[in-house]
DNA sequence: CAATTCCGGGAAAGCGCTTGCCAACCCGGC
DNA sequence: GCCGGGTTGGCAAGCGCTTTCCCGGAATTG
């Protein structure tokens, strides 16, 4: 990656160095027009393309924004990711994406990556977890944060802060309301559903979940339902899928409509998919709802009840965009949770 | 963004830059074990993080790939995201991403900050157009994309060249046999389908498009069928759920079944989706193809008949990965193109 | 034991750019 | 005609790191 540089730029125009940085790459002070041209032109001539390492290294600045997801190709994940993209489109900045299938450990090496380019923010997307095993994961990667923020850095999270993490200053959550939303879910299936919930979890510890989980029950509660059964499996598809599975069976043989809440879209999707070989079908046979509203969803069939979740916003807010208003969700009812007409009577 | 740096670890460990740098930065040359642990110990006290910016400039050489894609939120491009990413993981890079919505102008503003970046390489996805209105950004696509291999960049290009680019080196192609695919897809249909033949494709232009309407035209040729009929939309589900809308009066008062085949899967499913509220059920009143087989597809009902692509793997080809086999699709016949008992006979 | 390698640490020259500071110059006003 | 103020270019000192080259001492050899 050899290229033509800004010296070269300015022996050819006849100018020094100062003149040519101060003409080619923004500064506060504009040199006279005709010089200005003669600079334009040698670059243009040369095929100059400002060599943006050297920029950040003098400026330190680097105009790079880092964004660590589970998955980038998971359509939560890379909705989020849209809004990142656009909120650094609109900065002036690039985006460096990382995806670490979850791991705190990996994270924290994703963090460390983004330190070491001095990127001047970092986005963290996906639920945070205080499960045993992510234990020393999380202290390393609240350490890692820790350090970056000291060192002038920006974080913005998605959901909750990081586990462990002791700095607020350039610490930035983009809270969303899981457990407000959830309970508001339970109450408008509470409403038309008589039988029994029952909620298909991700593992114990982890936020996201264990809040859907517990404003789902509460919503239940206040609405004077018992609470639900709550089965843990996988925070993804195949999560779902299993127990979906493992639900068919119960579902089959019970006389009562259970009610599903899946504590995320694609959980719930997979819920679905393992239920339909089995000849389970949704809503006649049991109702289900997911969380996030991704958009996946508009061509899912049966069309899936869940909550929506403003999720480019989520994205673009955690990227520090000061436009994007904050985050509200809703509750959206719709085929997956209808009671059939001819059962209702 | 002010971290330690290497010369005050240097200094807390009493040896020379030189030496710091050996040890903490993989050099051919090792330190003494004994000098080694001291300076290790100071970095760990002084948490130094190198700067990756400089080491960049020193070595010229930025561990940097730059993706370009339409749009990450799409399942086809977070897929071949996937594969980029965990390549450059694998190659101990980093990925920037840029989102163009596919316009080439953009593309080139984002390849130029690649270059400004100086990323050792850059993967451009989706299709290539000759389109008028995308001209002149494909002759600046073209002269960035050219300037930059000349200074050494690598860049891979998912599907066909980009339009007018002259150089060879370092340029790198992956072939995506979309015609051939087509064909073969076309030829399988061909065998159970009487009726008429219908394509929704992309707009004029776009090879991909392009590529598979030829494709599939000839494998209906071979077939000893007529050629079917194409209609021009977007590349995009909008596209196909406009068409959809178009066609669904169409096909309700013929009494023949159509085949329809969609250029991509987004496609198809807009298609389908236009469909059904019109009460047209694929695939009792038309049946329907797409392409791409994206991960979506697995939840879509009905099933989707596609062709299968190693999106994965394109994009870790893409991204320079040698231990990847070369693309290979596969026709999948689904639910969508199986004709319905009754009317077979 | 002297002569010759070998080895490992350090000094210093960059990598390409920004920017504080200085000197030169222009202008108008007295 | 001289001086103050305002511009405008250029010089040079970094930004944090790698790497070449040099040099002293330890190890090797006849």
């Amino acid at each position: 990656m050899a290229a033509s540089t800004l010296s070269e730029v300015a022996r050819l125009a006849g100018v020094s160095l100062a003149t040519a940085s101060r003409v080619l790459n923004g500064s506060s002070r504009k040199p006279a027009e005709d010089i200005a041209e003669r600079v334009r032109e040698a670059a243009d001539k040369l095929g100059y393309v400002p060599n943006a390492q050297a920029q950040a290294l003098a400026k330190s600045s680097s105009g790079l924004i880092g964004l660590v997801v589970h998955d980038i190709a998971d359509p939560y994940f890379s909705a989020i990711a849209r809004g990142v993209q656009e909120a650094a489109r609109q900065q002036n900045r690039m985006v460096l994406l990382a995806s670490t299938s979850g791991a705190p450990s990996d994270e924290k090496e994703a963090v460390a990556a983004f330190a070491a380019r001095r990127a001047d923010s970092i986005v963290i997307a996906g639920s945070r977890s205080v499960r045993a095993e992510d234990k020393q994961g999380n202290i390393e990667l609240a350490a890692e944060l820790d350090r970056y923020c000291r060192n002038g850095g920006h974080v913005g999270v998605v959901g909750h802060p990081v586990v462990g993490a002791s700095i607020t200053e350039g610490y930035h959550v983009v809270k969303v309301p899981n457990e407000e939303l959830a309970a508001g879910l339970a109450a408008e299936l509470a409403a038309t559903h008589d039988g029994a919930f029952l909620i298909i979890a991700g593992p114990e510890g982890l936020y996201t979940s264990d809040d859907r989980v517990r404003g789902f029950q509460r919503g239940l509660e206040e609405a004077g339902k018992p609470a639900a059964e709550v089965i843990r499996t996988g925070f993804n598809r195949a999560g779902g899928y299993d127990a979906g599975a493992a639900l068919a069976e119960r579902i089959k043989s019970s006389p009562e409509r259970l009610c599903i809440f899946a504590v995320n879209d694609v959980m719930a999707i997979g819920v679905t998919a393992a239920l339909r070989p089995e000849g389970v079908w949704i809503p006649r046979d049991a109702t289900i709802a997911g969380f996030d509203d991704i958009e996946t969803l508009r061509d899912f069939r049966p069309a899936l009840s869940t909550v929506h979740l403003p999720l480019e916003d989520i994205g673009r807010l955690a990227a520090g965009d000061p436009d994007t208003p904050p985050v509200s969700g809703a509750v959206k009812l719709r085929r997956s949770t209808e009671i059939p007409a001819e059962s209702q009577a």
